[in-house]
DNA sequence: ATAGGGTTAG
């Protein structure tokens, strides 16, 4: 509403006071002033709502609200001040109204997060006959993109078309950006391509889009054919290539983007610098990550909670948690985030107390509330150190809703303890879930497979079959000088593949001596049978770690990539080698990290 | 007169 202040009491309100400079201008108008430029500085220089509401009414009494450029700029504002109430009030009210008024509308209810209201004064600026202008319909296009509207979106790039509006940069960049944040990263980069020219923004929420969707190498093809453009990048690009290079896992296209960094001199903002610390961390070197981390002035909640989460999933559980103390002295509170990152540190480490103890506080001392994911912490955690009735009895009590993570934690849980009966209700609630996801299949036929119950696994697979699933192949990702080299299971495509499977050879037996023995448990059924005989010695991480051995130099630790879970019998395979080859490995197996150092792991084996 | 893209978990 209005405020309902009198002429008389306005005219000697602070307003005056503010506006002296405005009134040595047209002096001789005020405070009856019929100058629009008066009255549209005067609400330029407006420092909150109140003296808004009284240009408003001194307009309101001088009549000048019948000036269309007094009331939009009015109306204008009101959005920038998120009044959005007041905005919407007055522009009922308006007798006029041309395309800005409707834009700013639409912008308004954008900004102040009013979805509903922002498309819903968007369809009436169609209905009405309006031309909707190339400032409404980005406003619109976004409020399609923040409530994932594909349908509307499509709609309104439709209309686009039947209008013959013009696709000027800012249109085509809201529309990719939807089409990409909707999932539809194809017809994202289908208008992209189609594009003319692009600008720095466009350019940008491709790049970030392909890294997003899993495919962070386009991201980077996409960051060099920009700059061969002649488009130069700036900060947000650079946060979202580094935010590319933690997702390949890439260290050597880590350091490059960090070098570049460097020499256009981007100051480390606390975007920039977060993105950084979780690039280091998820390309394997948890130093770099801390080191970035020590150089940042200003750290919030993100920072920390990266730091705290890359300690965790590298092992260094106690790191993690000693962490937490000084960020709250630091004066930041946590977020849910920051629990998930610490429990989710306990369970990497198998530091089963302070899990307890973090689960149970973070709602009584930090009024945060846990949700599924703390569960599945908890249930990972309790699970793994074979408290499997513990994490059942969590399950059956929690109040919020179960989900796939969930039963996926408890299910290998019962892998590593051999719980099948468990195991059976996990696994069912998982395929009710998912019941397309083959990896739940195989989760469970190795169960089965462990407990020598054939009948069962061939049941399992015989459901696959019908339900034509196929296990997508893993593969695993080794950096040696520079290059990255790619095998799958029981791979001969490697130009160097003799010489790993010579390593490979010399490796085992060397390693028998010391009493490995293969653990063909965990193998099973992850590819065709017919290939089962042939690929026992030969896991992917295993080849790549042979490679390692042939092809980096001396004394520099093997960076493996993984992008499933790494199994127990590459597990105990890399710790000896770590031993007898004396060279660090570090495996990335999905999510987590395990640095093996002369026959030891960061996890302390608990995994 | 008006306009945009960015960081942490899973």
């Amino acid at each position: 509403m209005v405020d309902p202040l009198t002429p008389s009491q306005h005219r000697q309100d602070t307003f005056l006071d503010h506006h002296t400079h405005i009134g040595e201008i047209s002096e001789s108008h005020f405070p009856f002033s019929f100058d629009p430029k008066f009255y549209i500085s005067a609400l330029l220089s407006c420092r909150n709502l109140t003296q808004i509401k009284q240009v408003h009414a001194q307009a309101t009494v001088n009549g000048m609200l019948q000036n269309l450029a007094v009331a939009n700029k009015l109306l204008y504002i009101y959005t920038q001040y998120k009044a959005i109430d007041e905005a919407y009030i007055f522009f009922g009210s308006m007798r006029e109204r041309d395309s800005f008024s409707w834009s700013v509308m639409v912008g308004g209810f954008e900004k102040a997060g009013d979805y509903r209201n922002c498309l819903g004064t968007f369809r009436e600026v169609i209905r009405s006959g309006v031309k909707p202008d190339n400032y409404t319909l980005p406003f619109a296009i976004r409020a399609c993109r923040d409530t994932i509207d594909l349908q509307t979106g499509r709609v309104i790039h439709h209309i686009v078309h039947k209008f013959g509006l013009h696709l000027d940069q800012f249109v085509a960049a809201a529309i990719v950006d939807m089409y990409a944040k909707c999932g539809v990263i194809e017809d994202a980069r289908l208008l992209f391509d189609k594009m003319p020219k692009r600008d720095l923004v466009t350019w940008t929420v491709m790049i970030s889009a392909h890294a997003e969707c899993g495919n962070a190498n386009e991201s980077l093809i996409l960051f060099d054919r920009m700059r061969e453009e002649g488009v130069v990048p700036d900060k947000v690009t650079m946060v979202t290539v580094v935010f590319a290079c933690a997702k390949l896992g890439a260290m050597h296209k880590a350091k490059l983007v960090h070098d570049y960094i460097s020499m256009k001199q981007f100051s480390l903002d606390v975007i920039l610098g977060t993105a950084m610390i979780d690039m280091y961390a998820k390309c394997g070197s948890i130093d770099s990550a801390r080191e970035i981390f020590d150089r940042l002035k200003e750290k919030n909640v993100v920072s920390w909670s990266a730091m705290i989460a890359a300690y965790g999933y590298h092992g260094h559980g106690r790191k993690a948690l000693d962490l937490f103390p000084v960020m709250l002295r630091s004066g930041i509170l946590p977020n849910q985030i920051t629990f998930v990152s610490l429990l989710y540190a306990c369970s990497h480490t198998g530091l089963i107390d302070e899990g307890r103890r973090i689960f149970y506080s973070m709602w009584e001392d930090y009024s945060v509330r846990p949700d599924v994911k703390h569960y599945t912490c908890m249930v990972d955690l309790l699970g793994r150190a074979g408290k499997l009735d513990e994490a059942l009895e969590l399950i059956d009590n929690m109040s919020v809703k179960k989900d796939e993570g969930l039963w996926g934690a408890l299910l290998g849980a019962c892998r590593i303890h051999g719980h099948i009966i468990l195991a059976e209700k996990a696994a069912k609630s998982l395929l009710d879930l998912q019941p397309r996801n083959p990896g739940h299949y195989v989760l469970l036929s190795n169960i089965y497979a462990k407990a020598g119950r054939w009948e069962d696994v061939a049941k399992v697979r015989e459901l696959m079959t019908q339900r034509r699933l196929k296990k997508t192949p893993g593969w695993t990702w080794i950096e040696v000088d520079n290059k990255t080299h790619q095998f799958s299971v029981g791979d001969k495509t490697h130009p160097r593949s003799k010489e790993i499977y010579e390593t490979l050879k010399i490796l085992s037996e060397k390693l028998e001596l010391v009493g490995y023995v293969p653990d063909t448990n965990f193998v099973l059924h992850d590819v065709d049978e017919e290939l089962k005989a042939g690929i026992l010695y030969t896991h992917s991480e295993k080849l790549a770690i042979a490679f390692g051995l042939v092809g980096t130099s001396e004394g520099m630790p093997i960076r493996i990539t993984k992008n499933l879970r790494i199994c127990g019998d590459c597990h105990t395979f890399s710790k000896l080698v770590s031993e007898i080859a004396r060279r660090e490995i570090v495996v990335r197996d999905a999510n987590r990290f395990h640095h093996f150092k002369e026959g030891a792991c960061s996890c302390g084996d608990y995994w």
